[in-house]
DNA sequence: CGCTGTCTTGAACTGTCTCAACCATGGTGG
DNA sequence: CCACCATGGTTGAGACAGTTCAAGACAGCG
């Protein structure tokens, strides 16, 4: 039934069964373009791809077919470095293009995998050059996705670079939530949709202390958290939180380290529900 | 703001000081383009820049003109964060294009310095779409270097995964290795452009355990120290060490922790010169 | 010469990792 | 329906490693 699994079957990934027509028109507005040349981009058909929650768009090794625009749905960039530990390195969301990264190379060098049912635009390679140069704005476009690709790579470098795991995760939260206010939705109200073992491989942290890092903030009462769904009560506190790069210095008096301070209620716990939750 | 903190006069940057003529020709050579339509590249004027060890190509803030392309020396990417700590995101060196993080913005969104003497091919971005629709394999070769970029950031990703200190060290060395080989230096003898700050920034750590990171993989007799020259002595132990991912666990038998073990002669250190030395 | 900047080393503290439980949930099958 | 397991999340305890603070050595330079 489903010829794109994790390992078998997903390597014939693009001459996908889930395979509808649609046209460059939606793709361009997707990725954000003033609508010119709307005539030309109507007629020209292109191919949407669907893949479920936890199967891969391609996978490391593979070779490369075509760039994927995402459509809907998230996913997470990653791969087994040598000692078979899952390195996340990357999210893209809606608008973002997957694939680029190795477009260059023969193979990719990287996995891409859905966290939820998602869909795609595929741009096949072999086609993409005489596309682009006919329609200046897809390669203006993908210029643009290019930019804001190595933006939010960047981006999560700065959130590695603190050295505090409550940091850490202050930052990511505050950064995906800018992501999310990009398209339309609320900044502070987030729903995750990676599990904690995930997050930490992106934080570069252990899966453990991700969740002590939330019950932390949320002690603290920048965050609610229930489950994967989290909700940012103090933006601006978190904000100040956020900018701890290194121990808490000069300015950390403001909202410094919420160690020792707000030791209060153990909230007696009872269950995983209601664990934290200001 | 403070248009030129690093640097007097850079505010102006593009229209240099030190701007010299050349050709499209040799910057198709740089960025690894077979000798195709030499001829139209020939004739095809192009602006150099020299760029002085400590200048900035561009800063945060100012507008985006132009994409560099780096002709000779190496650059670091960098930003203040918010707490005026000096973030280091990213290493550059020849034929690596610069700028593309904020093409598609009106400002430039973090820093780019030079860490020694070096020069670059302006592409101004007003020319750059004429430019690469007249000629293809300008457009496929910014396209290659785009990808390239992003691996390299993701390759950060991957050092700065790492939880130990010498982990990540070992493989900022291994990689900067592959990237020295790649323009055909040696990639066992390397010569660092950044102080120990800088690079504890990169590695997200402190400095001193930078320090304390060589020393550790000296003594282990993986690498010799002196002052910013690397010498690689065992690429086969290092490599098997930069695996670990996590703390020591089961292959770390072969080349795990080198903590306890080594605990050998101090090298009565005479300095800084002769610190560590194998 | 003293200055400053870079690098190294030492010692104490403390945060994070690891290992280990525990709880809740969801699915499976008897 | 419930026992059973697998999965994902939370929490505790101890050890170790990285940070921080502090000091010192050396080189370059005005």
């Amino acid at each position: 039934m489903n010829p794109t699994f994790l390992t078998p079957g997903n390597s014939h990934a693009l001459d996908s069964d889930l395979a509808i027509e649609s046209n460059l028109l939606a793709l361009l507005e997707l990725l954000g373009m003033p609508p010119h040349d709307r005539e030309h981009a109507a007629r020209q058909p292109l191919v949407i791809r669907r893949i479920k929650a936890r199967h891969a768009v391609y996978q490391w090794g593979e070779p490369v077919r075509a760039l994927a625009v995402i459509r809907h749905g998230s996913f997470k960039l990653c791969h087994l470095d040598e000692s078979g530990y899952e390195q996340v390195s990357g999210l893209a969301m809606r608008g973002d293009v997957l694939g680029m990264e190795s477009f260059d190379l023969p193979q990719h060098n990287s996995d891409a995998v859905a966290l939820e049912d998602a869909s795609v635009f595929l741009l096949p390679r072999d086609q993409l050059t005489a596309l682009a140069t006919r329609m200046p704005p897809l390669a203006q476009a993908l210029q643009q996705a290019s930019g804001r690709r190595l933006r939010q790579s960047q981006a999560l470098v700065d959130v590695l670079a603190a050295v505090a795991s409550e940091v850490r995760l202050a930052r990511f939260l505050l950064w995906h939530g800018r992501q999310m206010a990009e398209d339309g939705w609320s900044p502070r109200r987030l729903h995750l949709r990676m599990g904690r073992r995930d997050l930490a491989s992106l934080l570069g942290v252990a899966h453990e202390t991700v969740s002590r890092s939330f019950t932390a903030l949320s002690m603290a009462g920048l965050i609610a958290v229930e489950d994967r769904d989290i909700e940012i009560l103090d933006p601006l506190r978190l904000q100040t939180f956020a900018r701890n790069t290194r121990r808490p210095q000069e300015e950390s008096r403001a909202c410094g380290n919420l160690r020792p301070t707000s030791a209060a209620s153990p909230a007696a716990s009872s269950g995983r529900r209601s664990a934290y939750m200001a």
